[in-house]
DNA sequence: CTCCCGATAT
DNA sequence: ATATCAGGAG
């Protein structure tokens, strides 16, 4: 698997996807809590909850001095809203202490954060300031690149480093977003529709 | 490795 | 009833 035919599944999915960031948000740090309340939840469902939530809180300040109870109860639909909560309140103050209120442009800063790690951290990177030091490994990324034959490793970490050697940087984030949105619509992780995939020639498992 | 955890599809 | 969803911490 080379760098040609990464090549031609980007080209290919680009055909049938814009790459963009699902989620609805319009600062930088309304991203942020999007990316970690959409962990283990779908991007749908975010979206759900982020108008009442963003309305509430208008910006960095309102939630770091939010009440973890009050800010439990706006986000719970979306899953481990305890752990969420903690880690959104939590985030705002670290950067505000730390950031003087400004989202770190830099990986190791970002995941020094609790609450943020490296799938959180590649995806803010991409969306607020267009820079990619390594490749977002989300679920569908994981699943699709497995599918695919671009890795042997099921862990997230070593899947990316396998993604970085094969994929040329210029593509880093568009593939992510590509990715992602043929494994929503085509590629999904219970009922694969293989007899409607356009990769199909690309794949490993080519069709099954 | 386990735990966190609700909504939806199968 | 069970698997899955733009994961992360301990």
């Amino acid at each position: 698997m080379g760098k040609i035919i990464l090549t031609k599944i980007i080209n290919a999915l680009k055909k049938l996807y814009i790459p963009k960031c699902a989620l609805n948000y319009k600062t930088d740090f309304q991203l942020l809590v999007s990316v970690i309340l959409s962990a283990q939840c779908t991007d749908k469902q975010v979206n759900l909850v982020t108008p009442k939530l963003f309305e509430k809180y208008k910006n960095i300040n309102d939630f770091a001095n939010a009440k973890l109870s009050e800010l439990e109860k706006l986000i719970k639909s979306t899953g481990f809203y305890k752990n969420k909560a903690k880690s959104i309140k939590n985030a705002a103050s670290e950067i505000i202490k730390n950031y003087n209120g400004k989202i770190p442009d830099k990986i190791d800063e970002l995941t020094k954060i609790s609450g943020i790690g490296r799938k959180t951290a590649n995806v803010i990177l991409a969306e607020i300031y267009q820079k990619a030091e390594g490749i977002v490994v989300d679920t569908h990324i994981k699943r699709l690149s497995y599918r695919i034959g671009l890795t042997k490793n099921t862990i997230p970490e070593k899947i990316e480093i396998d993604l970085m050697a094969v994929i040329p940087k210029k593509y880093w984030i568009d593939f992510a977003h590509l990715l992602i949105s043929h494994g929503r619509n085509i590629c999904k992780a219970r009922k694969p529709l293989c007899g409607k995939c356009q990769i199909k020639k690309y794949c490993q498992k080519n069709g099954l």
